[in-house]
DNA sequence: CAATAAAAAGTGTATATACACATATCATGG
DNA sequence: CCATGATATGTGTATATACACTTTTTATTG
């Protein structure tokens, strides 16, 4: 009997593929992704850079280490991610006022402005993608995936 | 009247965070990454490589094209993903026999090495979060992402 | 108050991701 | 057979992501 190999095996890495989490995460995320960036080109802005736009609008100045809090993101990760849109003048950091060791972050005038000039861009995203997959499924997997967050991060 | 801000309010960002595909996709993928990237630090390997070894396993001897298909990746990205795995010698990237053009990629005998060493701390990772958020939930996610995927890509 | 621990942030390095552009090879029609 | 378009890949550049390490400032405690 020719012996098939125990582990790994073709059936296996197929299996691997349907069911691994981070696998299937990324990829979703990778898809996604280029659909919002494909529909907000229009506004010059990515949709990470958005994001934060809009986390900035919500928290209003706030630390780094507060909003990569929120954003469930690496600090550093976060200092680097805020470098273009301080370049392009949509954001601005400053140091704090009572405590000398943090810093800021706030919108600008022209921060607002582009938010709301990607906001319809946005919308049309979501549109699409509710279109494409379905609202119901939609919201399901929005629930879903921060379930997901709330526990992985909890454990 | 003290006109409030009709769009990009504080009410409708903090609604955006809540609703946003990507932005829920992105944060859902960075937490997961990180308890994968955890579990299989033993090993020695991302689980981002560990998916190229599946992969690589499971359609044999492939062109960096046809896997960048599988994985719904940018070709580009991929070739340059497959550089570390190539330089540890888990994988070997050498050009096609009929078609000087393309490239074929194969798991040496170390890349399955590696694939069979990393494969319980990928089950013990996929245990975990099943734990976490539950088998049915997750397997709904699981089912909803690769719909997102169909429906994005086809659009 | 001084020493020391804790907290906030930045940098070096490495991987992940994709677009625009360039190069090499293949296939096809005259 | 050769010109031309299609195909397979690589490179330059830019952003996204996080860890290890460092620096600066604040808080604690003896």
């Amino acid at each position: 009997m020719a012996k098939q190999n125990t582990s790994c095996n073709l059936q296996q890495c197929r299996e691997i593929e349907q069911t691994c989490a981070v696998f299937n995460l990324r990829k979703a995320s990778r898809v996604v992704t280029q659909l919002y960036e494909e529909m907000m080109k229009p506004a010059g802005i990515l949709p990470t850079q958005f994001t934060l736009l809009v986390v900035t609008r919500a928290l209003g100045p706030v630390s780094i280490s507060r909003m990569a809090e929120v954003l469930v993101m690496d600090r550093t990760t976060l200092t680097r991610n805020l470098k273009p849109l301080e370049r392009e003048g949509l954001l601005s950091v400053r140091p704090g006022k009572d405590d000398k060791r943090s810093r800021e972050v706030s919108l600008t005038s022209q921060g607002l402005k582009k938010l709301e000039q990607t906001l319809p861009l946005w919308k049309e995203a979501q549109r699409r993608i509710k279109k494409a997959v379905g609202v119901s499924r939609l919201d399901r997997m929005l629930d879903d995936l921060t379930a997901v967050v709330d526990a992985t991060w909890a454990s």
